[in-house]
DNA sequence: CGCATATTGAGGTACGCACCTCAAAAATGC
DNA sequence: GCATTTTTGAGGTGCGTACCTCAATATGCG
């Protein structure tokens, strides 16, 4: 049997109460006591049952998740992610509500994080791009005590608790190797397209691409990098345009989503599978391109791990308690047809399974 | 606040004591009280809580991992990686214990197995190739009633409970189609090292890569597979050898262990970073040549994870509760130089941090 | 030494659930 | 309608911990 509370108590000569004081930090022990039950919990190899504990303080932590309310796919599998770690975690004591806010509004955004029940939230999870009003909204966030988490893209100046999410900038570098093997070194023109050349994450990405091309694929053009605005329509605008241009376009960097909106475009212009096209983000769409080799490469991130990682990582922070830095490293992954993983992923039967658990 | 059993009682209009048979089906309740009281479930949302249900059941999990006793640095960084999960484990309940077998002993390793506790333990995780011995100790095993799950490599055979580990063809397949693509589709002929071409990872792997080489990329010419035997000199000898009569090797896809001593055989050739070299798992060796440019891709399996969810398993396999088959999936990860994940992994910063915690 | 203060002990309640017993009530068979 | 069986209720105990109160010591200080 593991040794118990009462154990320690007996092992150090002290009371149940003394032991609870040490264990729990609470104030009127004096050194040597505390040392003496320190010494026993370590003679002991005493643990604490953080099930017991986590009963006894009937703590139950609610938090939010806060995302773009926009309908991109991969926005769409994360809150489906997201639901689906909350629905499991629910046996767990924890609560998660799924907040959406208009994606070109930073001032709704703000308000809603503002209007958050002071009390009653133990953390929330945000992704959004970084802006001065946000920027204040996560700082008196955080000022009322409550834990935020950057979710998928960073918000480094807001002070932030934690970033869940992959490198962009290593994600961009691995796309770069990709790009720059697979062609074989060049010569030819590489196209890369981005929502929008302001965000952080294309930024980055472009960065670690570049660097990887220009040191190691100097043979390669890297054509200057195209707006979509995340519109399919801009995307086929510039997409075609460019490629009337180009001649000898051999690649294409997908930096942002629109994957649909492109693989449609190259299928007009009868180029499918004639370009080395690397995007990012295991989306329906890019499954389906992948299988039928339209797209060659996908970086992406386990979103499953994503939502689970944010949970865990929320919960420590509500606790206070330190994190498993290895765990809740995200993964840049690189998916081909060949190490596809089989659809059942973020899936709905999941679900079931523990909704019939429970029952 | 969450419902719990005694609002289901008053939503149902039944005792608590009923409630209670209901939802761990004991018998003795009328199929309409049942009935009643799962539909006051549904009503008011109930879930379970699974913390302090485990904390009245006093359940705790003794769990065995059973490896070969190897000084292979994957099986070592798997040892590491699973006493690390069973360390944070601890304070949900859960003993994992680490057992060694001589690696070439099937018969020790049935007795092994043999000699287990009767009862004490909630479960086994196996790491061993498919023997009719061993098939024999696992339905032993089950047959008592402990579930057996295989670890990395599958024991489809044994009727063990689960397999926790990548599918090995389309690792394979994967490393097929990188080495094609990387080399540009060919000419040039490809070396194929395996520790055992029996082993049945091996074959898989073999098989998934001539799939892709044949069907995508003829232009290339693949060798006969190279036996190893898991010592570095007979695979100096064999590369060494291969290496002289072949004039236009290009690739190297080593299936299976000693990345060690075929860096260093390459080194000794003059022919570091001079071929394309893939394998597998991403043991420190692998990481230090991968950052040198010795290796350029490596397929491997995130030990963590793997670790975690071998617990995972096995406790819901102890509990005969379904799983969540998106987490224990076990991806085929590719990692270049590029995408290098950064070092503290299954490290042992993780353990401190949480011994801090509890105590 | 005597007093104030700091430290410790004893004991209780609660968390949400599992599991047990015994008696009461309801349903069933004849 | 009675005996028998099945179903239900009431109540208790324990899991390991948190957190509280009040009294009993111990310690430090003047």
């Amino acid at each position: 049997m593991r040794p118990t509370v009462i154990d320690i108590a007996r092992e150090a000569g002290v009371s149940l109460a003394t032991v609870d004081r040490v264990l729990n930090a609470r104030p009127g022990v004096r050194d040597k006591t505390i040392k003496a039950v320190n010494d026993a919990i370590a003679r002991l190899g005493y643990v604490r049952d953080l099930t017991a504990a986590n009963l006894a303080r009937s703590r139950s932590y609610r938090m939010a998740a806060v995302l773009p309310d926009t309908e991109s796919q991969f926005v769409q599998s994360l809150a489906l992610a997201l639901s689906d770690a909350g629905q499991v975690a629910a046996t767990t004591r924890i609560e998660l509500t799924l907040l959406r806010f208009p994606p070109e509004d930073p001032h709704a955004l703000a308000a809603l994080l503002a209007g958050l029940p002071d009390s009653g939230y133990a953390g929330v999870a945000l992704m959004a791009p970084e802006t001065p009003v946000l920027r204040d909204a996560v700082r008196g966030l955080r000022a009322r005590g409550l834990p935020v988490v950057a979710l998928v893209s960073d918000l480094p100046n807001t002070g932030r608790d934690h970033f869940i999410g992959i490198d962009n900038r290593a994600a961009g570098r691995t796309a770069g190797v990709l790009m720059g093997r697979f062609l074989g070194g060049g010569p030819g023109q590489v196209l890369v397209l981005g929502s929008s050349l302001l965000a952080r994450d294309m930024v980055e990405r472009r960065r670690g691409f570049d660097e990887v091309m220009l040191r190691d694929f100097p043979g390669l053009d890297v054509l200057q990098s195209l707006e979509t605005h995340g519109s399919g329509r801009t995307l086929r605008q510039v997409v075609t345009e460019m490629l009337a241009n180009v001649p000898d376009a051999r690649g294409i960097y997908a930096m942002g989503d629109g994957q649909r909106a492109l693989t449609q475009t190259l299928e007009e212009l009868g180029l499918s599978s004639k370009l080395t096209v690397i995007c990012h983000e295991l989306t329906p769409h890019a499954r389906t391109a992948l299988e039928r080799g339209e797209i060659t490469a996908v970086i992406t991130q386990n979103l499953g791990h994503l939502a689970r990682s944010t949970l865990r990582v929320l919960r420590a922070k509500a606790d206070n308690q330190p994190l498993d830095a290895g765990q809740e490293q995200i993964r840049i992954e690189i998916v081909l047809r060949e190490n596809l993983p089989p659809r059942p992923d973020s899936s709905v039967d999941s679900t079931l399974e523990t909704t019939e658990a429970a029952a």
